[in-house]
DNA sequence: GATGAATGAGCCTTCATTCAT
DNA sequence: TATGAATGAAGGCTCATTCAT
């Protein structure tokens, strides 16, 4: 079967990603037919299927490609000395990324959600993706421990967990209600930080 | 069409629902077929269809059931004097139903969600759902403000969104990871609590 | 299995005749659902099933209270002296039943047309319903011959069909096109006659 | 969706439409199921629904080719110069298409009547296969009477409408009645021409 | 590498018919 | 006699996937 140079292979993958990105965001994974996929890439179908062999695997190029940019986020947001102006700083990049104007990051993100019921490899690309981010938080956190900024009596990961239940519970917010506002969900988060990590502003 | 007595309608259509809601909660909406759902409830296609027009108000009719009960729920637990306390109660209740060792209120929960995306009676069920029990947190809020309970800075209605988004955020982890302890999301909860509302313990 | 007697039995028979007849002319027979007939009727399922064993059975009813009007219309009208004045009193008739305002005649007739093609009983109502008028225009034709009106070269049986083909080609006609006018039909049906019959005006 | 290569496209229609016309000749539109169209055309369900997006348009189709084919028909015939030759020839066209040994054109017609009451593109098409024809006997007439061949007392439009009435009405005939003979209708139609178009043969 | 016509299993839904009351 | 809830076979249609070119 024809393979593609890796050059070429790449930049074609990312447009049918992006395709199937746009597709998904806008009717779901279910109500997506791969036709819409073909025409929304101006690729036909042989052409796709070179590169994806079942629309499952679409799907889960899509969570991962989601994954991918969250891990370079937080490696470009987290590298700060101070913990919380750290802790911020990623927060802030979540929070524009997933509780800005467009809503196709928060509509992928949740259909990716749905399908990790049904799909173990979408579900381990969640966990993936959620596991790595909060082992960065964890490891911020544990720093901000370990300097005395932040007290000890403190659970990184229950702190980790928490901050990111919060950009996921204000996602699907976001999702049912547009006017939630960003900046409001910023402060929220700046107000309860100093109690979820036990330190006084 | 037949249409049928009042009294056996409601039992019917709750035989019905309780079958969608066990199978949608197993394989998804879209996974699953109405087939799968006529052998769970033990019915004929022509009898479901005597109730429900469609796959989709099935769909809308365990959503609605969802939120209905979750009403049920904050009537019961919010009714107390003591606003911190009255939260507290709602808080165990709804974690109780959805933190808990069973996965299916979650899994209908999340299915729901997704649905809301494509699905605009979905999405109506959906708001109404959260506008109701917030209006409710709100009002407790608010309650513990006038009687000088908690800060009166505190955005009452930016305080309830954000502990809905703390128990939808932890639903969501305790589908990746079962390991999730309902007892150290209760307590992380309860640690913000004063932060969130402005008392102090 | 329980019998009606019979007064209530005709009266019921023709209540449901007339509630098919309707639904027939609505939406054709094979788009008529038993349930819209059992509303039209206002009776139920297994009411009409005690008359009537199957859909088949109500088209094949309604073609043939069809049947009966138009031969009781021959009875009433061809029982006159004068052969050409018969004719076109019976030519009056039917295109008053069939050329009118109303449409629901025509439409049954076509319906009825269009299953004989399928169910040979309903074919074999339309052949009895059409041999018999039929059979009188050859009678009064005869007449005519026997009594010197009409020219003995004519073919009675060809000049009855005939007869018969214009009327339902107009039947045809005024169904597509409403404006089509019953006067001007029974103008031309009257020139045509003398030399369909083989007689001077 | 794949769309098609004109020139495969209009073979692959015409493959379709031919069996269509077949199975609905056989066994009417309604009882005609779309798996009999796909093992008539040897073609699978996608492959025809590539070309006809429901079994309504292939009843349209169907319709449509009817009158395309008797279009031709008369473009052909009716290009004489004697009137009278012209309309005969016409009519012997249309009589041996439809009144010959072959059911097939008369079913068809009659199914396509039948659904122009429920169908409105299908009730457009048969308007539309009426008008033209029609449009052109009313020119061969009006023809004749500009030469003096018929009288200028004749209604065209009129005389036009009743020999289309008699060719219905006739097709619907040798439909319950197969020996009814075409030669006989030819001469009936031959004879009432000078009467019905104002000539002296 | 890419095309796009073709496949066919399977799904949602309808509706004629039955039968316990 | 009449009711009307229940049945379930069957039909129209979709769409993920394949493969000859």
């Amino acid at each position: 079967m024809p393979r593609v140079k890796p050059e070429r292979k790449a930049a074609r993958e990312a447009q049918i990603i992006e395709a199937a990105r746009a597709c998904f965001a806008r009717n779901g994974f279910h109500k997506t037919t791969l036709q819409d996929i073909f025409a929304e890439a101006g690729l036909s179908a042989g052409c796709v299927y070179n590169y994806f062999q079942s629309k499952d695997e679409l799907m889960l190029a899509v969570a991962d490609a989601r994954h991918l940019v969250e891990s370079r986020m937080i490696a470009e947001e987290g590298d700060v000395h101070d913990p919380v102006a750290g802790l911020m700083a990623v927060a802030r990049a979540f929070a524009a990324a997933y509780l800005g104007q467009f809503e196709e990051s928060r509509r992928i993100a949740l259909e990716t959600w749905s399908e990790s019921l049904r799909d173990l490899a979408v579900l381990n690309s969640v966990r993936r993706g959620l596991d790595g981010p909060r082992a960065e938080l964890v490891r911020l956190i544990e720093h901000g421990k370990a300097t005395g900024r932040f007290s000890t009596d403190i659970d990184a990961d229950m702190a980790a967990r928490t901050m990111i239940a919060l950009l996921h519970g204000f996602m699907l917010q976001k999702l049912w209600d547009t006017k939630l506002s960003l900046a409001a969900v910023l402060a929220t988060f700046e107000h309860l930080l100093p109690s979820l990590l036990g330190y006084v502003r």
